[in-house]
DNA sequence: CTTTTCACATACCGACGGTATGCGAAGGTA
DNA sequence: TACCTTCGCATACCGTCGGTATGTGAAAAG
């Protein structure tokens, strides 16, 4: 033990805290997981943990602040895969379902995050990590005529919403048939706040 | 003091009980509220709360019964004023939404509510609440053929999901513009649910 | 080799959710 | 009225948990 730099082992400590606090919180919930039994699990003591972190729910906004990254960049990837704007902004919101369907993603990510955080520090959160690239991809499309021209934020926060709401049915009691059905739904809807294709969009 | 036959004195009890809690749980939250704060503002002793209820968490579910009550009857005695199914369901969205924005409401329902009582069960009292409503409303309307024939239940959790998420979003920070405009997309994205007697959108 | 820094462990504290028990008045019975 | 039972609630207490203060040993600095 006790192998390398200081540095280092610094990060690794930090590193076993966020795996084992993310799985814990992740399968039983923030309220129902002890700081004795995340730092048990990472092979350290609470000292370690308040060295890294200023409370259990600083604990938890790292832990949050990590999943929210790995599913933005996930959604961001598959959409920035494809060359239509349009398909980008499909892709992107089949992307956001299949990923927060996840277990280990859910709990923290839809459940805990608004109660934990306060829902306003969550949603600034949130929208730095992965509603931006909606917002932008929504944005883009009524710049192009794509969509009807209308305000882009209460739109995104509709689309969000049901997107997380919709997540949490899925990924809770689903047959294959369930995510076609909703994606289906939510295509249509989609669908819906595009222009019609007659009028040239404004230069 | 002690007015009242035996029966009468216990509903007063859990009636103020009732009261606190669920003024406290929606100014400060689940987490940041202790049953010392609530039995105190209730006049009572901790005593008093566990002979009528099990546990915190069990003091919350009756309050989140409670509003989830309010919500539900107000939306559907909106929407059974009008006639047409149809106007039966836009009407009762417009409903649920003003409702779930206002103060009291928000923190308990949207917030806490899934993270306290986990989101499987808060799901089953929100769907014997409101969103029954919503389903039984869309489920009607694709009977009668007004909606494109499609699983309910998928279209109910991403329109649920959607209100839900405006709801906190209008109650944050929003001019009166913000309302119309959310309105605004959400009816466009409910028009699109229609059958269409005509072929409308490009393929 | 000495000193400082730092990552972490140990020991401890107040607060909170929950429980066990005591008590006094309402309701029944003679 | 006298008595007993029930019950709604208060009081006292306990284990656990989040959080803090302090100690410690090894790495880095000099």
């Amino acid at each position: 033990m006790t192998e390398g730099t200081r540095a280092h082992r610094r990060e690794q400590t930090r590193r076993a805290l966020l795996r084992e606090g993310r799985r814990l919180f992740a399968t039983r919930g923030y309220g129902a997981v002890g700081l004795a039994e995340i730092v048990q699990s990472a092979g350290v003591t609470k000292g370690a943990l308040y060295h890294h972190f200023a409370s259990k729910a600083d604990l938890f906004r790292a832990v949050l602040h990590e999943v929210q990254q790995e599913v933005g960049r996930e959604v961001a990837e598959t959409a920035a895969a494809q060359d239509d704007p349009w398909e980008q902004l499909t892709t992107g919101c089949r992307a956001f379902l299949t990923a927060s369907t996840a277990p280990g993603v859910q709990r923290i990510m839809l459940i805990d995050g608004p109660a934990v955080l306060g829902w306003s520090e969550w949603r600034a959160l949130d929208e730095a990590a992965s509603a931006r690239h909606l917002a932008e991809a929504l944005t883009t499309l009524v710049e192009q005529g794509v969509l009807t021209p209308q305000p882009v934020e209460p739109l995104t926060h509709l689309l969000s919403g049901a997107m997380n709401e919709a997540a949490l049915w899925l990924a809770g009691s689903s047959g294959p048939r369930d995510l076609d059905d909703t994606w289906n739904a939510l295509s249509r809807m989609l669908q819906a706040l595009r222009a019609a294709p007659a009028p040239a969009p404004r230069p």
